[in-house]
DNA sequence: ATTACATTATATTAATACGTATTATATTGA
DNA sequence: TCAATATAATACGTATTAATATAATGTAAT
């Protein structure tokens, strides 16, 4: 269990139509793992598409969902845009996302 | 930024549709309400009605939903049931997402 | 046992909206 | 003019939600 200090309804409700909204954005692979590459460092698009092998057109509409959340930033450099993230909030959630659902635990011993 | 270690794609989508699945669950703010509740401790579906203002068949029909993603447990004593956090994956995002999106900070004196 | 009531779940439907993929085209910079 | 990225337009399927009604389960009283 988990300690939460009490907050009323209404308090309650507008921070859990804000966490929707984010969470929302992250219900999608595509979008899951993007944000997952750019966490581990600036990108550009050409590189995100070689590593996750998702099709161009895909690939910047998800980023625009990303930015419209104000998840990531952007920065030109002649042709290229690097993508970084801009939410520390979602780096966080992202963090336990990933401790949860990806990282492998070294098995004890018994005893 | 934050370190995890590199894995290969198919992995990646693998942990990644699971995780979107649970996502994609935390998405909708009666359900996140109703984990948040439960979260703080084991609760019957009226004490959820009452705290939530949510009305019955959608309460029900919404943790049918956390039923089926796993998230919760129930556990019948006469004519109440009472549902528990059963995932202490969701535990873990929950606990985060309080922390990132409810918990206020007392603002530090400058300097 | 039967009745009645409280608690919770299920079924059904209607309305709405959403997500995604695809193809094509536009923009920007070297 | 080519490479990198974004936008537009469309089309398709399907998911989401609220609402209403009804069913199922348990308890208590008679």
């Amino acid at each position: 269990m988990v300690t939460m200090v009490d907050i009323d309804l209404d308090t309650m409700r507008t921070s859990a139509a804000r966490t929707c909204s984010m969470l929302k954005t992250l219900s999608n692979p595509d979008r899951l793992l993007l944000l997952c590459q750019i966490s581990q460092g600036e990108s550009c698009v050409s590189d995100l598409e070689d590593a996750l092998d998702i099709h161009q057109p895909t690939l910047s509409q998800q980023l625009g969902v990303l930015r419209d959340e104000g998840l990531v930033d952007t920065r030109r450099d002649g042709k290229f845009i690097y993508y970084s993230i801009a939410s520390k909030q979602a780096l966080a959630v992202m963090q336990v996302l990933y401790e949860q659902f990806c990282e492998v635990k070294p098995k004890r011993a018994k005893g």
